[in-house]
DNA sequence: CTAGGGTTAG
């Protein structure tokens, strides 16, 4: 009994149960404090669970199913929790998991918090659906939140990528304390759809109200540059970011290369290319469909042959670009090898993107058959650049044969090729 | 007690 009793006083004292939750290592290591917990029915105090709920939910070890099943057994959730297992479901596969557990949350009459809503918002991010941030966004007016800047950035940010920047600027508008993440969002907002014009007009406001942008603005700016062809004040940016001395990481630095690609300045891209210490695949694809969509096919190609020889993974995109330089260059059989390795060597499906390329491809290889036989073995149907693409083929490539156009034309009032709006375009030999 | 925002390729 006694040696017993020293034994126990010798030793150190273990940390709490909830801190040891977040030592762990593993899930197996975390299910073992779990045990523990239930044991010693610490598993009740809230500030354990949420704990173990961290670790599972948001940890790159963790199990968000296993994060749910103790999420679902504890009693009564704080403000913690609950946003704690929002915030995981917000990024996982179904976002729309998380909306659920908000409204669930509201329903039992618990008031969301101002982390409750970014971390709800990012969920409508993840799910663009501006129907979802209008919901959420009564709900930010009902709480009073609607001035707390996480909030408003997280509005912003929402609806922008849902494709209503009408609401988006609306929520912009009325905060009158900006900072500079907000500027920003609602920058890249403009940029992301496409609105160059509305996007560096902001810019300029943001300006002259006297902020500075930091690189993450300047990356949308650039971005902006890019669209619409603003290669003096993409270089001012470039010159800019020097005279700062702003971090040139691989988010900017993509984005310049990008705006040089674009507007051409491809000498001043790849000069920037090669002399980055850090590159991404939106990098690699930035430059290579630079060089393709500017006529250097086999520069593009000879790029794509050196990114295979790194340990960077190309995407969807990537190809695009390369096919498309193997189009403007007539590069047939290396097409051929491109697009079949797409799916055998990376594992990518090709889109009807990548279709395209290759109808077109062939069409003007004056492979019309085969290009046909591409275009019908999609599951989608052809859309008006493909359609157009084989109508041109069988126009320059078969002269005379012009059942060719017919039995296309069949194949349209069939349905088995749709008829698209674009179409009628190339439709002018009536 | 514990937590949150912005940025790149088409």
């Amino acid at each position: 009994m006694s040696v017993a009793c020293t034994t126990l006083i010798r030793q150190p004292p273990l940390p709490p149960l909830s801190l040891l939750a977040d030592k762990c290592k593993s899930l197996n290591q975390l299910k073992q404090v779990h045990a523990q917990m239930i044991i010693s029915s610490c598993i009740h105090d809230n500030f354990a669970a949420s704990r173990l709920l961290t670790f599972c939910a948001l940890s790159s070890s963790g199990d968000l199913s296993y994060a749910a099943k103790l999420f679902n057994n504890i009693q009564n959730p704080n403000h913690y929790i609950w946003n704690t297992i929002i915030r995981a479901q917000a990024s996982s596969l179904n976002p729309n998991v998380a909306i659920f557990l908000f409204m669930n949350m509201i329903r039992t009459g618990f008031e969301p918090n101002q982390h409750t809503f970014t971390f709800v918002l990012k969920a409508c991010s993840n799910i663009r659906s501006s129907n979802c941030c209008k919901q959420v966004h009564t709900h930010v007016l009902k709480s009073g939140l609607d001035l707390d800047l996480h909030v408003v950035n997280g509005l912003v940010r929402s609806y922008s990528v849902s494709n209503d920047l009408n609401d988006a600027r609306q929520v912009f508008d009325q905060i009158s304390n900006k900072n500079l993440n907000i500027w920003t969002t609602m920058i890249s907002g403009y940029a992301q759809n496409f609105r160059a014009n509305e996007a560096l007009m902001l810019f300029d406001q943001m300006i002259l109200e006297g902020y500075a942008p930091n690189g993450a603005t300047l990356a949308s700016v650039l971005s902006a540059c890019a669209q619409s062809g603003c290669r003096e004040l993409g270089e001012k940016v470039h010159v800019f970011i020097k005279e700062r001395g702003l971090e040139m990481g691989v988010i900017l630095g993509t984005a310049l290369v990008h705006m040089y690609a674009k507007n051409g300045a491809l000498l001043r891209a790849k000069k920037l290319f090669d002399s980055m210490p850090e590159r991404n695949i939106a990098t690699w694809n930035a430059m290579i469909c630079g060089l393709a969509n500017h006529g250097h096919a086999e520069e593009a190609l000879n790029l794509f042959r050196k990114l295979e020889k790194e340990q960077t993974m190309p995407n969807d995109i990537t190809f695009v670009g390369v096919l498309s330089a193997c189009c403007h260059a007539g590069l047939i059989d290396v097409g051929h090898e491109i697009f079949s390795s797409m799916k055998r060597v990376y594992g990518i499906e090709p889109k009807i993107e990548h279709y395209g390329c290759m109808v077109d491809l062939l069409g003007r290889g004056g492979k019309v058959l085969e290009a046909e036989q591409l275009a019908k073995q999609m599951v989608w149907k052809p859309d008006a650049v493909m359609l157009g693409a084989l109508l041109a083929a069988c126009k320059n490539h078969e002269a005379g044969r012009w059942e060719d156009v017919t039995r296309l034309r069949k194949l349209m009032k069939e349905g088995k090729l749709k008829k698209t709006p674009g179409w009628s375009l190339v439709d002018d030999d009536q």
